[in-house]
DNA sequence: AGACTAATGTCAGTGACTGACATTAGTTAA
DNA sequence: TTAACTAATGTCAGTCACTGACATTAGTCT
């Protein structure tokens, strides 16, 4: 049923490979600290070898976020599930939603990276500039489509995703300082809203 | 007079040290190219030990963007300059005006940083992470201060900076592929004023 | 001149990341 | 089943950014 099954044994070890890195990552990054992890103890703590750590990922700041590769994909698939008469602001508010409930469906690891990525600076600088940056081309492209305009030209699409992404970053900062309890989706809907209210 | 004329023989030589240091690590980035430059040879052309490079700068590409230490402050005094009347969008595209400005009086130089931005991987985090994110912080501390909300609980001024920001990117994208006589204070104008017509 | 100390130099690390090459182990066709 | 093929991993040596510890130089101040 599951991908999992048309998988020859092959892919199926190395998918495991690099489950088993990011995993121990995580587990080792929390106990011990980010910079106090090196990479030859994840390799070790993965078993496998420091290179092949590196074949799977380009950086240590790459393995911590490992498990949010796929999310670009489905905030791309999010913003094309719009319906094309939807407002712009109103369609990226819905996917950035999407993103906000996947961070909820795993509080516990995304905590981590949060908490990690407040407080070391090459984490930060990672989160902020791959992976936030990654989205914001998401937004960026599909606002442009939706709007008609060329994004190299229009300022607006970039406007709107940079103002999408600080809302985003401000719920998560509210949620990584509350309980774990506490609802992300709100949070991020609440700062999402906020965008149209700018103007004083 | 100037402040240099107060200064000891003392502090002038280390402001002599820094200014080598920013001033062969440009010239060596452009003519051979960022990862291709070591902080050795930054050092040796500049007369002083590896070392030393790293007592003024804590990282690589800290040396390139090392005459932007200042535009934070002048960042901050523009803002407090606004008249406290003043719509917050205004005031903050007014400030960012004059960052805009800057660049302009610098062209040279900073066409050279946004060209290595664009193309470096390491240059383009440091200069979200760190550099931008540092203007970001003061429009969020100045506009949370003009609103007289909390910045942690209300999103609005930390929207408002990823917005700004975010034009500021926009216009300086457009500057650094045209034409170095094209005029970057219009072009960021323009794309702040884009600001107010994010509601479709 | 001499005491004080900020800036720099020297040196020996640590650790992230890479290229080159060898080895292991699925895969696939004969 | 076996042999050829090749993707994934292992091994090893190396580069380079960056750091701590300690020595040296050179302004500064009395």
């Amino acid at each position: 049923m599951g991908p999992t099954q048309e998988l020859g044994r092959r892919d199926r070890k190395k998918n495991d490979t690099r489950d088993r890195l990011i995993n121990e990552a995580a587990r080792l990054f929390e106990a011990n600290g980010f910079d106090e992890t090196t990479t030859a103890e994840i390799a070790d703590a993965a078993d496998v070898a420091q290179r092949t750590l590196f074949r799977h990922f380009p950086t240590k700041e790459a393995v911590l976020f490992g498990d949010m590769v796929d999310l670009r994909h489905e905030l791309h698939d999010a913003l094309a599930a719009r319906p094309d008469d939807e407002p712009v602001v109103e369609a990226v508010r819905q996917a950035v939603l999407a993103l906000a409930d996947d961070h909820m469906r795993h509080a516990q690891r995304r905590r981590v990276q949060f908490r990690l990525a407040a407080a070391v600076p090459s984490v930060s600088a990672y989160s902020r500039a791959v992976v936030q940056t990654g989205w914001e081309r998401e937004i960026i492209a599909a606002a442009a489509a939706r709007l008609g305009v060329d994004p190299i030209t229009d300022p607006r699409p970039e406007i709107l995703a940079g103002a999408a992404m600080s809302a985003l970053r401000v719920a998560t900062r509210q949620w990584t300082a509350g309980p774990a309890t506490a609802d992300f989706v709100d949070l991020a809907d609440q700062a999402l809203r906020a965008i149209a209210e700018i103007q004083r």
